[in-house]
DNA sequence: GCCGTTTTCGGCCCGACTGTTTTCAGTCG
């Protein structure tokens, strides 16, 4: 049982237990738990060994006992009995938007429903009109909801949020009123995956800004629309809220809707214990009769005001940010214009849509020093890997456009298969020529997470492989990663000073967030690439970064921050 | 169920919007 999955069994109960109508601070207690095993950067069973699962924040007696007994036995006795209080089908009602926990008791109470089935055909036969507190209007909710469920549109990836999101801070950025406008929510924390788009908006007239945005051609549905606050659906399903608030109060609002959930928690906590009052309107002082207002136009003003240093939106998930802040201990975060090149790129030599040079030009116009061409090796047959024929033709064309480079150099590399039994697919007298070597595992997802272990390991171990790509082989929507010992891949890349990649593809971003950061603690250092295919694709360098970001990493836990000499100097 | 710079008991963040109510519960973030 590893964190993510012990997560979800606390994430199963506090639904159970919501359902059943619980104290509402057990049910909290239980989600809280899940989201800080879920963001560990160590393995929940050395907290075992250590005995020391009661330092994890939110984890006292009780549910240490429930996790040792999931880590021992693989299941947890509490949770098969709670289960077996509720109908199965329950927990999949809750996912209908506007249906809560209240409201599938009450149907079920009243008319046994289950199921989402059971709700659809309850509607049809016209069953709900006749329970109280439910009429046309809520019925009508229910069944939008059930639409969108069955669409199965959940979130989104954070480069299509980030489109549907510049769609409308465009759009609202053209009406005269609007004074300012900024993202927020878990977009503005670069979270991988974005479940709705919050904007928020600073003006005089929020009615005005309501009813545009309300207008706008890609609106599809009003969920609601208040005096300034409005809910929309997108033609392709996309929820946007707008919030409008007056200048004083931006910065504390955009704090608020920033979050995430348990940083603002921790963060009311800390003004709390001070006589103070946050929330979005601004920082209160609750000292006497009359509350008074201290601080909200700005975030660092905030900050200041709870003796905080400014904490990046990235950074702001309370695992650990905020104790820094308080002691001016936090890492300066690594920044998109710290990136020097790309190590990871194709060209039409294997599977790339455009030629070395146009990948170069490409990169030049960013700004880099450097790019690294690492096509597929020759087994790799359907992204039409390179023979070592073929390699003699890309490196004289290399040398040839170096030439005529000034500050700018293109690296010859190789993105080189790791194939089933563990083996490169060149020989090492080949690799050694190349500039960098790239290594990932494209085959045999499916092993043992021993074979799969020993894949990585071997290719760290080999002196001439400097990067391992995509590390857990995962893909966002369609592959699981593959089951190997992560731990052991961080203390041998660390041994053997094997980078370890970022991939910035958007529906890879392997490494991940927690992934990059449990490196960094070993001392891992890792290289953001883009993997890309053409050369728009080089843009997604900032996917990549905002995962950095997210992993807490600095400047020089980033190989591609080095410039070309440095960098051809740390590598194996 | 967790937690403690007045607490080992009694708290636990806080407000907008909706739909149903005639003053508020439920949902959401």
């Amino acid at each position: 049982m590893n964190n993510i999955e012990i997560a979800e069994i606390f994430r199963e109960i506090a639904q159970i237990l919501e359902i059943k109508g619980e104290n509402v601070f057990r049910i909290r207690a239980y989600e809280r738990a899940a989201q800080n095993i879920e963001s560990l950067t160590e393995d929940i069973s050395d907290f075992i060994k250590n005995d020391s699962l009661s330092d994890i924040p939110g984890i006292g007696k009780d549910l240490s006992d429930k996790i040792k007994e999931i880590y021992i036995t693989g299941k947890l006795k509490f949770l098969s009995d709670l289960k077996k209080t509720i109908p199965e089908g329950l927990l999949e009602i809750l996912k209908i938007p506007s249906v809560g926990p209240k409201t599938a008791k009450l149907l079920y109470d009243k008319l046994k429903i289950k199921s989402i089935s059971d709700l659809e055909s309850a509607i049809k036969k016209n069953k709900l009109a006749g329970i109280f507190g439910i009429k046309e209007k809520t019925i009508e909710n229910i069944q939008k909801g059930i639409e969108l469920v069955k669409k199965g549109k959940e979130r989104m990836s954070l480069a299509i949020a980030m489109d549907v999101a510049n769609y409308f801070t465009n759009a609202l950025s053209r009406i005269p009123e609007v004074k300012e406008i900024s993202t927020a929510g878990s977009l503005r924390r670069k979270k991988e995956t974005v479940r709705d788009i919050d904007i928020l908006v600073v003006s005089n007239f929020p009615g005005k800004i309501m009813d545009v945005f309300t207008k706008l051609p890609a609106v599809k549905r009003i969920m609601a629309k208040g005096e300034t606050k409005s809910s929309v659906l997108t033609k392709d399903d996309v929820q946007v809220d707008v919030r409008v608030v007056e200048e004083k109060e931006f910065g504390a609002a955009l704090l608020y809707f920033t979050g995430s959930k348990n940083f603002n928690v921790k963060l009311r906590h800390i003004a709390q214990r001070n006589q103070q009052k946050i929330n979005e309107y601004g920082v209160f002082s609750v000292k006497g009769p009359k509350e008074k207002y201290l601080a909200g136009k700005t975030e660092e003003e905030i900050f200041k005001f709870l003796k905080l240093d400014y904490i990046e939106p990235e950074m702001r998930e309370d695992t650990g940010e905020i104790e820094l802040a308080s002691k001016h201990k936090l890492p300066k975060l690594i920044d998109i214009e710290d990136i020097k090149g790309d190590l990871h790129t194709h060209s039409t030599y294997s599977d790339g849509g455009n030629s070395i040079s146009d990948m170069a030009k490409a990169a030049i116009k960013k700004g880099y020093q450097y790019i690294a061409l690492t096509d597929h090796s020759q087994s790799l047959r359907v992204a039409n890997g390179m023979s070592a024929a073929d390699l003699k033709k890309k490196k004289a064309e290399i040398e040839k456009l170096n030439n005529n480079f000034k500050n700018f150099v293109i690296l010859y590399g190789t993105e080189v298969d790791i194939d089933s039994g563990g083996n490169l697919d060149y020989k090492d007298s080949i690799l050694e020529e190349f500039d960098i070597v790239v290594a990932a595992i494209h085959t045999g997802f499916k092993q043992s997470k021993s074979q799969i272990t020993k894949r990585i390991v071997n290719a760290c171990k080999n002196k001439h492989v400097d990067i391992i790509a995509h590390p857990t082989g995962r893909l966002w929507g369609t592959r699981e990663p593959y089951d190997f010992d992560f731990d052991e891949i961080l203390k041998v890349a660390n041994d053997t000073g094997t980078f370890l990649e970022i991939n910035a593809f958007p529906n890879r971003l392997d490494l991940n967030d927690v992934h990059s950061r449990a490196a960094k603690e070993k001392g891992v250092k890792l290289s953001i690439g883009t993997d890309s295919h053409l050369f728009e694709q080089l843009d997604n360098m900032r996917f990549g970064v905002a995962v950095a970001r997210r992993g807490w990493l600095e400047k020089n836990d980033v190989v591609n921050t080095l410039n070309v000499e440095n960098l051809l100097k740390i590598k194996k």
